[in-house]
RNA sequence: GCCCAGUUAGCUCAGUUGGUAGAGCAGGGGACUGAAAAUCCCCGUGUCUCUGGUUCGAUUCCGGAACUGGGCA
């Protein structure tokens, strides 16, 4: 079995290739884990950030350095311009041409990052269809809603996709316009849609990890990689960015931490106002990560309170985990680099 | 030591003309299939400081104590 690919888009009847996730809320110490853990393994790490993905958002975004990187290959950092817009559609397909080369170079990808439903569309292989985002009709849904209400736009979906409606609550209007819009474009209903993506196996042998720990830990530090933040010049970073021509209106310039300071440069808050409020985000933020990955159900959960101060050990959990299930030689090409290495 | 004011949800406070209480902030839970670090939904029982008294009934009125803040010595 030496076309992982064939394997890997589910089509296959063979063994499933490997993909190690290593997922948790913002400031869990993810990035570190799976530096260290491509540098054992001979893996390579691929990015599950939404903000990572934007060039010359290095502090905000808290993006791993390049001595952090540990000579470990990184993918899908810094592959877009921050004037452009990712979406998961897109994030999907490139993540997924980036695991695809990991494993037919033999090596072990590692997705690893925070995002949860980028995560989920690579390691479900979600199928997003064909259709273009039309922003102009989306535009005006939001228009519409804007002048007749959310109950309108609501009502309006609800004419063509009962379902979604029952699901979808009218005040949620990204998700009111999107179903509409999608209905209005492939002429099938997005509920179905979901329905049927809902049964999909996973392509892949997923050892998936969440990394956990005590919701104050946590929360603390957080305040304390914000601080951080600041005193490694994120203001600065975003008059650059704001130099370039980049607005709130920018999706890229929705990121935590970002929009703050733009506001605060912009004369709306004082700076102090803005680290409160980046602070409080992003303990939100990792609230609702941890709330999504609560529903993976293949998740492996370790909590660093059960691995005490030094960090490795629980990577050393993770080897135990992957040797246990015969992921650590999954290709006999990595074996005999190794043995050359040796 | 004396005189004021205060003591109610994690914090800041409101309130009950006596029928066991509610806002903001903080926080908790959830949803999520092309904006996702986005967007949206739900959640407030707490010795009303303690202790006597009045009362059918006190967190609310009266007395005392403790603590906190301010003022006077």
């Amino acid at each position: 079995m030496t076309d992982t690919k064939k394997t890997a888009n589910g089509s296959g009847t063979g063994k499933k290739p490997p993909l190690i996730v290593i997922a948790g809320p913002t400031a869990s110490g993810k990035s570190e884990l799976a530096a260290e853990l491509g540098r054992r393994i001979g893996g390579e790490v691929v990015s599950a950030d939404s903000m990572q993905v934007y060039r010359y958002m290095d502090i905000g975004s808290a993006k791993v350095t390049r001595e952090e990187m540990l000579g470990v290959p990184h993918h899908m950092i810094d592959v877009a311009d921050p004037t452009e817009e990712m979406d998961v559609a897109r994030y999907a397909a490139m993540a997924t041409a980036c695991v695809q080369d990991i494993l037919k170079r033999g090596k072990l990808p590692i997705l690893c990052g925070g995002t949860g439903f980028y995560i989920q569309a690579v390691t479900r292989h979600i199928d997003f269809e064909d259709t273009e985002a039309d922003t102009g009709r989306r535009k005006e849904l939001l228009q519409l809603a804007a002048d007749r209400g959310n109950a309108y736009l609501h009502q309006m979906l609800a004419a063509v996709d009962p379902a979604s409606a029952r699901d979808i609550h009218p005040n949620n209007i990204k998700r009111v316009v999107r179903a509409i819009e999608y209905y209005e474009e492939t002429g099938t209903r997005i509920s179905d849609h979901n329905e049927k993506e809902k049964e999909r196996e996973s392509p892949y042998d997923l050892a998936f990890f969440v990394i956990s720990d005590d919701r104050q830990t946590l929360y603390d530090r957080i305040d304390r990689r914000v601080d951080f933040m600041m005193k490694a010049g994120l203001p600065d970073e975003v008059r650059y960015l704001r130099a370039m021509g980049l607005t709130r209106q920018n999706v890229s310039m929705q990121g935590i931490g970002y929009k703050e300071i733009l506001a605060a440069l912009d004369g709306d808050m004082s700076l102090d106002e803005a680290v409160r409020i980046i602070k409080r985000d992003s303990r939100r933020y990792a609230k609702r990560q941890i709330t999504w990955f609560k529903r993976e159900k293949e998740a492996i959960w370790l909590d660093r309170r059960d691995f005490g101060e030094d960090t490795f050990r629980i990577l050393e959990e993770m080897m135990r985990i992957l040797g246990q299930r015969g992921m650590l030689q999954h290709n006999d090409r990595r074996q005999i680099e190794n043995e050359y290495r040796n």
